[in-house]
DNA sequence: CGTACTTTTGAATCGCATCAAATCTGGTGG
DNA sequence: CCACCAGATTTGATGCGATTCAAAAGTACG
């Protein structure tokens, strides 16, 4: 997941964008934006972690997405309002570019242009791979679904604590701790600190 | 949901894709695609539905989209295979515009650029509010959240069965059919034929 | 008018959420 | 350097709610 933007978007920001662009740390827990507020700004991460989160009706959140590395919130591009809230999960760098400086740019730079959409499409392809997740009714499933589809031959390094991936999978902490203590008891999944896979040709149970 | 693509998009396709696309018709159970096939069309829903589909583990049935008029299946656009099968859902008549034609008019018509831009962006939104229903582990939370993001004033008409609503929301139909009784007893939700309603003032439960 | 599918209800089971509590960890300040 | 604290990790017990299996009634369509 934290490869995404890296692999959709340019490494480097067009110059143009950068010219208006305003450099800026942020701490954990800091909140960038809350939902309802009008976006003026694109966001783009230059370190650390930004997440967009909603509360249900409990007030539980809901990770939404996890930024690292790249532009951020593109939705709200086009919407008058934030769907969401915007939350910095660990210290880091941010960009936040102008809202106006960032069409300017997509107007005019073709290869910006062609880059952005091709950026889009793959949200969309990995928001639908977490509804494909999420739709599956076993903790094990759901765990493996994101080996398989999260990592390189299913091989995932976690940048986020297991308490929080277990949000991510729609899933209680305990829950997760315990299929996931089963499946290495059973030799399905191997841990090795941040670091998880598939013993391949157990994929099943 | 069978909104979005009417108001994400300009009603009338630009004559440069009408051009080459090519009319078909389709019926129910027809294969459009499957998944790993190269795409080599873009989709235009003219009547009738189209469903992006993959399959669980146990051969279940995952409903990652239903199109009713407009674009489908953006995403594989810019990949270089299909990650889901296409179904049709009903009869119906859709365009087949070839990829190259696409692109052709995506890089010439600035306008048709912005909008498909502006059908990816709401396609994210929507996606995401597809996950955060997904998330919440009730089913009467699900039923009521559906109400509140897809319809116009929590007022949904359904253009499927409630069986496949059932999958669109992760549950078992006979765990729908019970929440929409108990919600309906409760006086929470008002159904009338295929239309259904929250009565305002009562959300919760 | 028959057949296939949806809708609806019932009963039993199972898995996950929840509550609880202990241990471990990293980071902070004394 | 150590004590301390907040949060993550881990395990246990319990209950609820959704799944599953089953079966009947309703409905659409050829």
């Amino acid at each position: 997941m934290n490869r995404q933007t890296a692999e959709a978007l340019p490494t480097d920001i067009p110059a143009a964008l950068l010219a208006d662009a305003r450099r800026r740390a942020v701490r954990a827990g800091d909140i960038l934006f809350r939902q309802g507020d009008i976006p003026r700004t694109i966001l783009f991460i230059l370190s650390g972690e930004i997440r967009l989160v909603r509360h249900g009706p409990a007030g539980e959140e809901i990770i939404l997405q996890r930024g690292r590395g790249g532009f951020l919130a593109e939705a709200s591009l086009w919407s008058p309002r934030y769907h969401c809230d915007g939350v910095a999960a660990e210290s880091g760098e941010i960009l936040e570019i102008p809202r106006e400086a960032f069409e300017r740019v997509l107007e005019d730079d073709g290869d910006f242009q062609r880059a952005w959409m091709r950026h889009l499409a793959g949200e969309v392809r990995r928001l639908r791979a977490q509804c494909e997740r999420l739709s599956l009714h076993g903790a094990a499933e759901r765990v493996i679904h994101y080996l398989e589809s999260e990592g390189e031959d299913g091989r995932v390094r976690l940048s986020q604590s297991r308490k929080s991936w277990a949000r991510e999978l729609g899933l209680s902490h305990e829950a997760l701790y315990r299929v996931l203590r089963r499946l290495r008891d059973e030799g399905v999944v191997v841990a090795e600190g941040d670091t998880l896979w598939l013993r391949q040709g157990l994929k099943r149970r």
